[in-house]
DNA sequence: GCACTAATGCGACTCGAGTTGCAATACCGG
DNA sequence: CCGGTATTGCAACTCGAGTCGCATTAGTGC
């Protein structure tokens, strides 16, 4: 989606590469002091030093920049942290999902791609890919701690991470009722005490998805 | 922020009322068919029978239009069924809730508030102010579950209801997972586990909110 | 009814987002 | 180094969102 190049021969030469870094960092400073309220073409094009229809015609428009400007700033190699418990490593791993979010550079972005999966298709799929993404790596948080004895075998990995990561989100981008240490903490709690009740132990999952 | 009428006399007579009646419909109606991101004043003025130099005047613009439309729509004596177990007036809560967003009639407005609070403040109190209303009204039915002796006491019903609610709205509005009946079930179960485990009951809440 | 004024209608206007056709530039394979 | 083509720059254009001043209409209090 970033460039459709279909023409018999794609160029991904020195200038297209130095103007799509240009374009996405100028994204991540735009949204970052203006938000996504205010993010426009225009001065992203004209912050990357770059013409405005280039941006429309690689990009599409505001939407594409957003979703290209996440896919460029996020750290691809990231692992959680198995050294502590179940209750710390999920603590852990829950601020610094909230930091990144919270973070003054790419915090913006984050939240304009949730933003803007609510107008645009591509946007949702890149707001999907990224939680699917963040959660599979996190599940082995929950698989170390399943190995350990501390959660009952058959748990379901994923779930346990989503149920910890939902009341965080929900909180930020929803009820819009902000997030304190102590609700980490007791998002954590839930989730485990969830997971001990065997609440999410794979069972038959029926009912289809609407 | 509906009508921002300071000077010394307002006049919220017949035609004033007619119009808001109108205008809200109309909002209501685009957003049905054509949804949020297509959502324009032009058009709810032209369908409401009104001119757009006047929703503007008393709207202030699409985000005003969607915040008035959402509290001219919403039920407001609505009160949670507690006929039932907890857990199935929990379920049936989270069902009522969930129809509510993908009913076709009022479900698109109450997207278009939350995808709204990304741009504008007013929306951001609305949602806030929406949620702690639904929220306290549907806490009734984990105090009657504490009478009951089903949950512990001191258990803070607010925070089971959130609990329920919180992975629902993740999956439709933040991950875009979709939501089926089952992942109700397994909200509730969750929910009902970590309450009974503890985890909801009221402690000292340190950590700042951010 | 009648005066007074809030609310609305109306048209023209500004301004910025997004598009298009064409010229200029820079990458690529030889 | 050189020709061919993808990519970009450029300028002019369309189109719709939002604003403004003024005329008109319709509540409100007497």
């Amino acid at each position: 989606m970033c460039a459709e190049q279909q023409p018999g021969q794609v160029r991904p030469g020195g200038r297209t590469a130095r103007n799509r870094e240009a374009v996405c960092r100028a994204t991540l400073l735009e949204l970052a002091e203006r938000g996504y309220a205010a993010l426009t073409v225009e001065n992203v094009a004209e912050r990357a030093g770059v013409h405005k229809t280039t941006v429309y015609r690689r990009w599409g428009g505001v939407h594409g920049l957003v979703v290209d400007s996440l896919q460029f700033a996020i750290d691809d190699d990231w692992q959680p942290d198995l050294s502590g418990t179940v209750e710390e490593n999920l603590l852990d791993h829950a601020r610094v999902a909230l930091d990144a979010f919270l973070d003054a550079e790419i915090g913006p972005t984050h939240t304009a791609v949730v933003a803007a999966a609510f107008q645009s298709t591509e946007a949702i799929e890149a707001v999907h890919a990224f939680f699917a993404d963040r959660f599979g790596r996190a599940a082995s948080i929950i698989t170390t701690a399943i190995e350990n004895g501390e959660l009952p075998p058959e748990t379901d990995s994923i779930a346990v991470i989503r149920a910890v990561m939902a009341p965080i989100y929900f909180r930020l981008f929803i009820s819009r009722e902000g997030v304190s240490d102590g609700d980490l903490q007791q998002a954590v709690q839930a989730a485990v005490a969830s997971a001990r009740a065997g609440v999410f132990s794979s069972f038959d999952q029926d009912g289809e998805r609407s």
